[in-house]
DNA sequence: CTGAAAGCGCTAACAA
DNA sequence: TTGTTAGCGCTTTCAG
């Protein structure tokens, strides 16, 4: 067994409440005392409890964080934010995979619950009715990252997806394209889908260029495969498209690579902005220009909010619109120039 | 505050005793009481305190996972499979992010013990004396994975690297290449640098192939800049070289890059195979051939070896080689062809 | 079948 | 400056 606050005391000779105020750097004993305590320690190798701190201080040091799928990229820059931020602020983090199941999430809550944790941050979902009960419940404050509950008023952290699709297609128009097709999301995703698509509409339209449904497909996820298959069908809706908007990095490098496949050079012939900015895109070739969404840094930031609402240091937790960029790597081209 | 067992123990008119018993499914009541307790546990919503259970059967149901690097792809999908065993048995992980930096490495393992959590995974990192003791101290089953220990002897999970890059190698001289190069990995690396490099020669040495220092580079690390980098060094060293190892993907998609930019063709004029089949692996284009480890799988059978640990199911943990395929994609070309 | 009570390791009054 | 003591919420003997 670990050595306990009580062979502390003994082997020091002090009473165990003078061993818990030197551990807790609280006032009250001689320096001759203290070193005693200290050589003790030392000596036996004593490491407080957490546990029992926990169940006495009512606060575990602990926050749970929620994803539809921890080895996604974009999980994964977001949860290294997010551990980096609470490890600062003396927290750490349990990892939970709901893979955008229902049951499994109802399911980590209870059990987060149950492990008593500080605070909650949610990533990348919707906030079902459910979930947000649970949420009341525990008591807890909770955190959204790229992500906000149409329904329920939760603080969240994220970018806006209406500016950044509009941003990312107005920069397509601005290199003096035309015919612009975009791989979306799903419509019933009321958080990636639907924003970017209108964002998208509404540069067209903006800009007085022709919009239809055509100028849009739709797609079941985010990713590669979704991406890869969409553009023959997008291409066949729209046989002239000189350029495309897709929803993610990864259906953008489907597209790329279905685009390889039938033989269209990009940008030359077909030129393809993504969004998210997750490190694949630089890797790719030609590499990537897409809306940045600076995800370690969402990360971080709702670590600190969460941290800073547990500690009390801050009252009302407020929503954050965290600012994207529009990377230009080589995915485009500038139709002008010719 | 949550309600406790006292909280229930009176609105059933029961002792807190009864209600643990029924709470644990351990025998001793009657179905009357228990239907009692039932209705008193669901009317007041309680939820036992893991917390206090911890304190008290010194099982806190959680285990540590630390990782160099947790926004790595690598890491991300072995920790989605961690967390996936750990769930299925029972348990929660906290993630820990080491940044492959001694101090906060020792930092996070004192913090876990504090925790007391019940077992530790520890992943991709050479094992130092200093943490060594610690797992030592912390009389807590630890687990290695896809790294081993030189100096300890510690159970671990992963693939053989000297035969995946033999195999590798082999792979591009059956395909008729006899001018092979190699972008390695640090050679102070005794896990994924020294055994890759060593299969890589001695494969070139069975099929009686030329092989010098100059077949090699060595990086820092592993990432796309690092292959990119390199891959114009290594052309200067092996003018005539017609492919190529990389002892990752990251660095065999920046070759590629590089290739891309040299106007190199990729595979006609240059083959390359990599090593740890990313999903990025097939989101480039051409994509990659590589040699697959089963990184997710190597997780969940490190979580699961590390839970029949904890459980007591198992009593020596035997290390695991895990199986590696060759995945054959469209970046290395068949010389015999011609 | 049920309850009283001890105690897990610690913190925080309250005394001294 | 220090020690005593009462819990935190729970499990687990040990009686009844």
């Amino acid at each position: 067994m670990n050595p306990t606050i009580k062979d502390v005391a003994k082997y020091a000779n002090v009473s165990i409440a003078t061993v818990s105020r030197i551990v807790n750097g609280l006032p009250g004993y001689s320096e001759d005392t203290k070193k005693k305590v200290q050589e003790a320690i030392e000596a036996l190798g004593y490491q407080p409890n957490a546990i029992a701190r926990g169940l006495i201080n009512k606060r575990t040091q602990t926050i749970g964080v929620l994803f539809p799928e921890v080895s996604g990229m974009l999980s994964s820059e977001v949860l290294e934010g997010v551990e980096n931020a609470a490890h600062d602020g003396g927290f750490s983090v349990i990892v939970c995979n709901t893979t955008s199941s229902g049951k499994r999430t109802v399911k980590y809550l209870r059990l987060l619950q149950e492990k008593r944790v500080d605070g909650i941050i949610f990533a990348s979902e919707d906030v079902k009715e459910e979930y947000y009960k649970i949420f009341q419940e525990m008591k807890v404050p909770v955190l959204l990252v790229s992500t906000a509950s149409s329904n329920y008023d939760l603080p969240f952290v994220r970018v806006n997806d209406f500016e950044g699709a509009f941003q990312a297609t107005e920069h397509l128009i601005k290199k003096g394209h035309k015919q612009i097709g975009m791989i979306g999301g799903s419509k019933n995703d009321p958080i990636a889908g639907v924003p970017r698509m209108k964002g998208f509409k509404e540069a067209l339209q903006k800009y007085s260029l022709a919009f239809s449904v055509a100028h849009i497909t739709t797609n079941e996820g985010y990713r590669f495969q979704n991406g890869k298959e969409s553009l023959p069908v997008l291409l066949k809706q729209l046989p002239n498209m000189t350029a495309l908007f897709a929803a993610s990095d990864e259906m953008a490098i489907g597209a790329m690579s279905a685009a390889h496949q039938l033989g269209i050079k990009v940008p030359e012939e077909l030129s393809i902005i993504g969004y998210d900015n997750l490190k694949i895109a630089e890797m790719c070739y030609p590499a990537l220009t897409t809306v940045s969404q600076p995800l370690k840094d969402m990360g971080q930031t709702a670590g600190e909010i969460l941290v800073k609402l547990i500690k009390g240091e801050e009252k009302e937790a407020k929503s954050r619109y965290m600012p994207f960029t529009i990377v230009e790597r080589q995915s485009v081209c500038d139709l002008r120039d010719k």
